[in-house]
DNA sequence: CATGAATGAGACTTCATTCAT
DNA sequence: TATGAATGAAGTCTCATTCAT
């Protein structure tokens, strides 16, 4: 190896800092939103004074920044290669960007971002846009381009990129929301398991929901 | 009668508070949310000072309660009365409950409401159990009786009502997140055309997005 | 009397807060300076609380001019008025201006505002150019057109305007520096008498340091 | 020789460390003050590293001690060694000192330091001594001592020594005053040149204001 | 009933100084 | 010696709620 193994507490633990400052980030802003959390917390929760979190980020809102670049934008651009690199079916494919999108992010502490980008978008609008440019549009893009595809092979009939996008990412969003907002408080909610709602709206997505006219009925 | 009807302005006045602070508190709190918007700001929109707002509501958490109450809940009852009353297919139906929510709700500042509680339920527990007591579930309830009917009418095949339940409502919640959170604050983030969208997911659910087996290759 | 005069406690006190705190601000601006002066402190010293100040002056800023604008500009303007009505020669006039400026301003709290405005000038850019229009300028245009009247009058001989007013002022600076600056720290430095210095600065202008040529040697 | 000379780009860094930390502190505290001065910015100035500087000094008092010791007092003595073995007249004595005065230090950085004493000399007690005994006396006495050679020649008439050794200072405290805090921060405050004020002080204090009475009118 | 002045806990951010490496 | 990561006290400003009038 090149570069010598970080030996020394010191070294290690300034290495490590960004990564357990994010991860304290994510975890708090996840749970509380953005307002809520306070910077002495995450610093408390990373196990270094308030003075050091400063050390690294240079202000809530640059914390924030950080933290869903390196845990949303990074995934979403993951998701974009395995759609490139996919060969089976758009059908298929698109099952499982939104079961990877529920296994990575939605079930994660990651998926706990949108809720609160959703409530904190007008108090905040430079980190909504922010979280527009960075996450919104790229995933919006990534299944765009995943309903044309299917087009393109004859696997979908003609439908309305835009509005079927949003459909489709409805249910996903819904599922983090409820994961992350309703669920946390409540016993009394009704209880639901995301990869079976995953697979039924996709089955209806695909197959509808009325009963299916016989050839002579049609 | 009663009570001596209101004869003076300054009588009026007093009868009318409660209404003129429920509606200043609705619009704040669908804008900025339960935590950031300010006491003061909800009694300066209604036109009274800060101490008379804690005359009518003791906190700003019952002001957010009666909120809830008066705008939300007596609509959901509204809508499961026409469901009840209602004739038709319930594929009508389920349209018919959808655009009325859309224009009843979802687009109005009430649907900021959702916004917000999902956002902050973590952080107010109790007032995240009485939403999902007062508006949640009744909600749900409603949504679930129709696909009964649907069924017991031959109308629908046979699906899980929970979990289909879920994928009815989520982009009803998703369009009303976007209205009152994305929208607001992006000029870049895609257009939406909500009517077009409820009937978009409608027929999706309906009647599925593969192309349709003729009769031949059946 | 049209106005009712005020009874209560609480509406004479509300009428009195601004100038208790902006006595409160001079007296802690003069002695700290800006930067060192704690919000709290003045707040404390004018017998409120931290929060009460904010109600009045929306940052230290903005207390910060009010305390020049109501304690030195005006002065200022009370100067020029005394000027315009003066009947006397020059050489008088200037020696009134000098002592009143002395008198009313230098040896009083406002004269630490010169010394702190000095010190903080290039860290607080805004409040330095606000200091330079409101109080810099408005003084040397004041003694500039009294040198003015005693060339048109034939009392001066002719001299350059604008270093003669920098040199009448710099006197005053300095005795009002020292008085807030150097005196208070001090026991072992030179003792000085301001009035004896004002005139013997105004003696040694008007008549000169060197030994008079009589009239025979002349 | 007993110190070996230093060879090495290391050594020779190592020896001229305190030089170069110096040069940087004046640079500093002349320009922001001691209290906004951050130690940091001092070593990052200099090329070392925060802790290097307090290995060089104990803390920012004693740096800027160190500073005023080295930049301004060494000065003052070189003064009085120049004014012990002048030969010509006395005002042409003052005029010299007061000229090398600006040209030393007025203008310099170390003309800066005059700024931030006077400012921040009642938040730091113990620095204001220090500089009081260490700057300002030494130049009072300087002066003193060549209004005292004047008078002793017979060039000056009898005049209160205290006094105008006061009113001899006080423009060239204004002077480096003003280039240091006002010219900064403003375009719109007066020009002056430096040189031409103290020519011109020194005209006035030496010949007087006043149209001087021929030797009929006498 | 109505007002709005007052409070004070609490949140972000800065920076002199220390100390492990 | 030299480094620079870490600390934590301190300072500005906010806002829900109270209470004298």
């Amino acid at each position: 190896m090149l570069e010598p193994a970080p030996r020394a507490t010191h070294q290690r633990r300034k290495q490590a800092r960004p990564q357990e400052l994010l991860a304290a980030a994510l975890q708090l802003f996840a749970e509380k939103g953005f307002k809520a959390t306070r910077s002495e917390e995450v610093a408390a929760r990373a196990g270094v004074s308030k003075g050091t979190l400063y050390l690294y980020y240079p202000s809530k809102e640059e914390l924030f920044k950080a933290v869903v670049r390196t845990r949303l934008s990074a995934l979403i651009e993951q998701g974009r290669q395995r759609a490139e690199d996919f060969d089976g079916s758009t059908a298929e494919l698109l099952r499982a960007l939104m079961h990877g999108w529920w296994q990575r992010i939605g079930r994660t502490e990651a998926g706990g971002i949108s809720k609160i980008m959703i409530a904190e978008a007008r108090n905040f609008p430079e980190l909504a846009q922010f979280y527009v440019d960075e996450v919104v549009q790229p995933a919006q893009r990534l299944i765009a381009d995943c309903l044309r595809r299917g087009m393109k092979r004859g696997e979908f009939r003609a439908i309305d990129i835009v509005v079927t996008t949003q459909v489709l990412i409805a249910p996903l969003l819904f599922l983090s929301l409820h994961t992350h907002a309703i669920a946390p408080v409540t016993t009394r909610g009704v209880q639901m398991d995301p990869t079976e709602l995953i697979d039924a709206h996709m089955e209806l997505i695909l197959h509808g929901l009325e009963t299916r006219p016989t050839a002579l009925s049609a």
